[in-house]
DNA sequence: TAGATTGTTAATCGATTAACAATC
DNA sequence: TAGATTGTTAATCGATTAACAATC
């Protein structure tokens, strides 16, 4: 029996990483308009096993039909569910740099449901410019503002010096999830998820595959 | 023994993303000055245990003095040499969006010895503009500038629908090496390596977590 | 019913960790 | 020399895959 079942906590990193990717797939399916599909199929988009994609879903529940498989749009809904992302997420972005404008603008997040209701800058030239209809605040009203607002994850995209003294600050403001593009490790209490992109170590490890 | 010990290809993964945070970590050492360092410290920044950072570097070589550790500035060296990244690695990037432009611009590329050498566009309104001194090409050029130039490795920044077709012609121009944003699963022969950075995806399983 | 595919258990595989002889 | 820390082997842990009874 796996340990914990009930607590979703304790389900892998690796099949949370596939639940989305899972999504994905079976949009495209529902899509082209195909109203079952196997877990062998399924696999088959993903380049894995269909015992790894039935593993996977049974950490859940049990969403298919022995001899027949899965409705794509049900299961679709029900791993929406279960990665909490059937209904919009609200996101705040603090350094309006290049990069944090880029991410303000980018469709991808707002076509799966993310939305940006804050975004915060130091420098007091670019407070209170407006980038893609959100007006930027000063990071002094960091407190003030995240208090009576709905932020459930913050995009953090300041410049490595500044990213744990900021992080340390969203802690207090209760903030639980953070999206962090800053290259540096930071330190963060057991119950705060900080997922880190590093654009640059993406590159180093392709440098390593160069004949 | 390890299988295929000589062969650096089949090194696993994981060891080659902790290479690139180790090189991170040893830089900070040596720019505190400090002349030796341990495993059991250098894991310590990391948060792994003493024996993988020894294990990890097993792959590669003998790069400490028992009973003393590691010096911070050679092993960084021969890491980097490892990697490949003792070199400026040359860029090419694609779609010159939002996305795009923030990371011609991204001073972190810059600072780990990667630069932009070509940047391609469809759009004819791009094509001619400069982005940080660095020319943007049009699309229709892309196998004849690809041709004449040293590109290490292309990012992909276009829109989901037009990757698949984008990287069919990179290939065909011996490009080896991509870096894709685009949020869709793309198809390379086996000699061709991929790595896929999926934003939208990294905030949906950061809402798994939330409560 | 026969055929197909699920959910789940057991086997396998690979990666991490512990332990320790070698050695500076 | 005594103390410390490496490099490496063996043990452990966790995740993937194979196999198959259950069942639509």
């Amino acid at each position: 029996m796996e340990p914990e079942k009930n607590n979703l906590r304790y389900v892998p990193k690796s099949v949370i990483k596939r639940l989305a990717l899972y999504c994905r797939i079976l949009h495209r399916i529902e899509m082209d308009g195909l109203t079952r599909i196997s877990s062998k199929i399924l696999a088959q988009f993903l380049g894995i096993t269909p015992a790894q994609v039935r593993k996977d879903l049974a950490y859940f529940g049990q969403f298919g039909v022995p001899g027949f498989g899965y409705n794509p749009h049900d299961l679709r809904i029900h791993l929406k569910k279960i990665l909490g992302t059937d209904r919009i997420i609200n996101l705040a972005i603090i350094g309006v740099g290049n990069l944090g404008k880029a991410l303000l603008s980018y469709v991808g997040f707002k076509t799966q449901g993310f939305k940006f209701i804050a975004a915060f800058d130091l420098d007091q030239r670019k407070v209170g410019r407006k980038i893609n209809e959100l007006k930027v605040s000063s990071i002094n009203e960091l407190e003030k503002i995240l208090k009576d607002s709905d932020v459930d994850i913050v995009v953090l995209t300041v410049p490595a010096n500044a990213a744990q003294e900021v992080v340390d600050r969203l802690v207090k403001c209760n903030i639980t999830a953070i999206l962090n593009f800053a290259p540096i490790r930071i330190d963060v209490p057991s119950h705060v998820r900080i997922h880190s992109v590093d654009l640059a170590m993406e590159l180093e490890r392709l440098s390593f595959y160069l004949r």
